[in-house]
DNA sequence: CCGCGTAATGTAAACGGTTACACGAAAATG
DNA sequence: CATTTTCGTGTAACCGTTTACATTACGCGG
């Protein structure tokens, strides 16, 4: 195995300084044309690619950034990952994932490990879409000094934030669903401990009250955000009598599990009962029936996020913390009709 | 800002040197247990976090592994990436995400581009699940001689690998329906470009020959590999008169998409035409009619693969490389029918 | 009491780049 | 023509680790 050539080499065989390379490698400094051509033949004749680590250590930025996401096998994540590590492509940064998996192992730790993966590698940037920001990451995300932007939590004021617009999610799917007549509307979805759990129960809750319905307890059943937690749930509400004649569910993931799992028990949708979901994600127009859902348009937000995040790495933006709302809205479908 | 604490700082703190600290954070050889006490008290003090840069450049080896799909947000690649991550994460390997895209722009050259990464970030290992790999790709990972292992490709013999049983795919699928009586067998999915979209088709046609069934080209329609793909498939489809009495689908989202497509259309699934798709993606259960399809599972080919990987990273396998297939079986469900 | 092995630690040279500073030559200025 | 800029490049220190080699101190056999 040979060596891999390195900078020196370069100057070597081109007959100049390291630095002159650099220079011609990096543009910082108008180089002789001729020497140009003559480094540049060299470097494709030894097949020379700059040693990142290097770099990195000298000039402590690494020209990747640190995407956590709580489950990447969600849709609504993994479409976001695939425009940012689109975006990030281009402006020639790549992207380091990480899964902090929520849904699964409840543990706080898994952010707090992600920053600190963030600091030892000296990641440029951060873009915490993880379901929670609890005071704790907050801390740690101030000792990494690193320009961050939060996707989907409401709370984060000390960073860029992106997150959906406040009091639309489920609220206005619980809404359509009580114009539409209903009046036994069930809940299911991800638990209070996270942010997006929270907001999520939360918009059901404002909608019921405005409407002054009675909120049955039997009626909210907390479990995760994935298909096998809305089959859970769907199990769950099949078992209660009467039936809930509408569930308002956390995001679309869940409320395919829910129908599915209705399905099962041979309860129609939506004769007996109306199904609403969240998010839209490319799935939602393909279930059937077609599901009434909120959008939430995961690339638009990863736009936004990647938007802002360059604008501080570069420097472009010093100011204040922004938060931008993505505005949001219902999608009738198939899987909710009127009582 | 204060700047972050180096192995000087702690060094100069304890009243060691540099080299015992190294030495107590890679326990690479005893240290007096006092002293060790004392380092680790200044660590935690000032909060140390060694820099992975340096580490790099030193050792090169970055602990960190690229992971190269055509599609993260296909739910395949993204249920691989999840147990890939969370594999790498137990033995403290980070990974980089890296997304060809191979599916919207068909440019080879975006292979070429992640290996060069991977050799520039000294990354420690590859897994290549991208959808072709070709000559050139072969040379590019040959001269970056980083332990490398390519999912779901047949001819890749120089690396380990990992695929679904050779002949088995499509071939399971148009099988079934041809014992199910269907002689107008369409099929559709990704170009013969790729070696999944080859093999696919060639999964087709085989079984086609062995029932001695005339393959009629205007029922193959090439196209992508997504929903999207599926629709534009079944959209071709329904204006072709008389319809096929069955379609062999590329995978499951070309599945989806077609039968989305045809149910616009008002074609019945199963009555008028059945449906076969490719992977049993986790949304396939859930689609209505569910779908008949051949498993691929994601997660298994995760394991294997990054198994295999640290083998080679650890140097505890340096034999020749091993092609691990995984069975593969037919799932049948209501999207196919009797003829 | 000498010499030697061993255990714990220190010294300093890499690793492969970047960049502040210095320098000579050529071009611009007065 | 003398002086100052400008331009292209070289020199060498530095980034934060690891590690081969050197060094010390101590215990032990002869």
């Amino acid at each position: 195995m040979k060596k891999k050539a390195t900078i020196k080499d370069i100057a070597n065989q081109s007959g100049v300084s390291t630095a002159t390379v650099s220079r011609f490698i990096n543009q910082t400094t108008f180089v002789d044309p001729e020497t140009a051509e003559k480094i540049q033949s060299v470097i494709s004749l030894l097949d020379y690619k700059p040693n990142m680590a290097a770099q990195s250590l000298k000039t402590k930025k690494s020209r990747s950034i640190l995407l956590i996401v709580p489950d990447i096998s969600n849709p609504f994540y993994s479409s976001m990952a695939k425009v940012v590590q689109w975006r990030a492509k281009i402006e020639n940064y790549n992207i380091t994932l990480f899964n902090t998996n929520e849904d699964e192992i409840f543990e706080l730790g898994e952010e707090i490990k992600a920053i600190r993966l963030a600091v030892q590698m000296n990641a440029c940037g951060i873009i915490m879409a993880s379901i929670d920001v609890k005071e704790k990451v907050v801390e740690e995300l101030q000792k990494a000094d690193i320009p961050t932007v939060v996707v989907n939590s409401y709370d984060a004021c000390a960073y860029d934030s992106v997150h959906g617009k406040r009091n639309q999610s489920t609220y206005l799917a619980t809404k359509h669903l009580i114009d539409y007549g209903h009046k036994r509307i069930a809940y299911t979805g991800g638990s209070k401990k996270s942010v997006i759990g929270r907001s999520r129960q939360n918009g059901y809750l404002r909608a019921m009250k405005e409407a002054n319905y009675k909120i049955e307890e039997n009626l909210i059943f907390e479990t995760g955000f994935s298909v096998n937690a809305g089959y859970e749930a769907g199990r769950y509400f099949s078992g209660i009598s009467p039936l809930p004649t509408a569930i308002c569910c956390a995001n679309d993931l869940v409320a395919m599990g829910v129908m599915a799992s209705l399905r099962d028990a041979g309860i129609l949708i939506p004769e007996q009962i109306s199904i609403t979901g969240m998010d839209n994600i490319s799935y939602a127009v393909l279930s059937v029936p077609r599901l009434t859902t909120v959008t939430n348009d995961s690339q638009k937000f990863a736009n936004v996020a990647i938007d802002m995040l360059f604008e501080r790495i570069l420097d472009e933006y010093t100011g204040v913390p922004r938060e931008v709302e993505i505005e949001r809205e219902l999608v009738v479908r198939e899987s909710t009709r009127k009582i």
